[in-house]
DNA sequence: CACGATCTGTACCGAGCGGTAGACTGGGGC
DNA sequence: GCCCCAGTCTACCGCTCGGTACAGATCGTG
């Protein structure tokens, strides 16, 4: 791993997490194929030479830092799925995820939506990659619903899978929503409506 | 207007609006700044100089794609709110919406998410396009249930904004689902869940 | 059938892209 | 205190980008 660190040598005039987390947000406001190597290089306040020898290319520093986007961003809407009732999960899930979409601290939306959902041919792996992760949440989503639904805390017949769909496309949707600019409080207004609807509670 | 065909001079070898189509498609599969003047001239069948001649720029041959695609695929989601109730009306939106998204004559997805949500800050311009585009639909939404609720067709207090809202997002997080390669009944079946929970009936 | 207007095709422009070579810097080990 | 080696910095690479100059082709008109 590139975290090791050397004894010998001239330290590293960074923090490699640092770094990532100001890539992060430049790759968030402006996608992948959006973000150039300058504004990468002068936002994470490192030289050229420098990112290429830690990170390899600009590929592999995009999954570093989107890789480090799920543990800081993506972990909180994940972690608001240990509530007891399956009801209580979702409704944690949309609401963190509405709250984390319009927070002021970083750019508006989702990484893995605005990283790159469209692509030239030759950076097709990124928008791979950003669907994989999407795809990694949706399933977390799922084994919560399906454990919900041993427990008998979920109506018989229940499809699972339909439901985590319904779910994580509303968070998609929410996220393209918060990007052009709506406000948590809209999205939470949209949470309401998907909520009353599960009617999850007998 | 470009449309108008001078009577003199060599005549224009291809089909305007067949070359709009053409293009939407490369931008619909790679995004505004993934598709590149060759693939697009390639895709067009057409040379470079007659592109500039015709369409301007680049971003104004977005601009003219993009305007086409809402009037051949945008307009049948639009034209499905014509039912006779709020209820019928929303559930033909969602429906004929993931039908076209899942279409297999064209591109996945849709070209107002994937033309570009985020784009470098020289294309800044083209991610608002989109977002116009995507707020004249919600807008269109927001109307017909405005008139639901008029005559009455709606809950008292129904927030007809969020729900028009609600019903863009999801749309929204369908597409990028079909982008990735969800099938047409896999967001049917977050359409069912969708609407199962409106509860517009009374 | 020559003229002028319009479109097509080749070949090119400067700029910015992602990526790198090589000289310089500065800290630990002996 | 010297050496070694990882990290930094300047300056550059080839390539592709969006956009265009200019010559040749093709039409209606006199």
């Amino acid at each position: 791993m590139s975290s090791e660190t050397p004894s010998i040598g001239r330290p590293r005039a960074f923090d490699e997490e640092t770094v990532l987390d100001l890539a992060a947000e430049v790759f968030w406001r402006h996608g992948y194929e959006g973000a150039s190597l300058s504004a990468l290089t002068s936002a994470m306040g490192i030289n050229r030479p420098s990112l290429y020898a830690t990170f390899g290319s600009k590929e592999q520093l995009f999954q570093r830092a989107f890789a480090r986007y799920h543990e800081t961003q993506v972990a909180r809407a994940r972690a608001a799925l240990e509530q007891p009732t399956a009801y209580a999960a979702i409704e944690a899930f949309l609401r963190s995820s509405a709250h984390g979409l319009t927070a002021t601290d970083h750019p508006a939306g989702c990484l893995s939506i605005q990283g790159g959902l469209a692509c030239s041919p030759e950076n097709a792996r990124v928008s791979k990659i950003l669907a994989a992760g999407r795809a990694a949440t949706e399933t977390a989503v799922e084994e919560r619903l399906s454990r919900a639904a041993k427990e008998g805390d979920l109506p018989d017949g229940m499809d699972t899978r339909a439901l985590a769909r319904f779910v994580m496309a509303l968070t998609e949707g929410h996220a393209v929503h918060a990007a052009a600019g709506a406000s948590c409080d809209d999205l939470q207004a949209s949470v309401d409506i998907a909520l009353r609807a599960l009617a999850l509670r007998t």
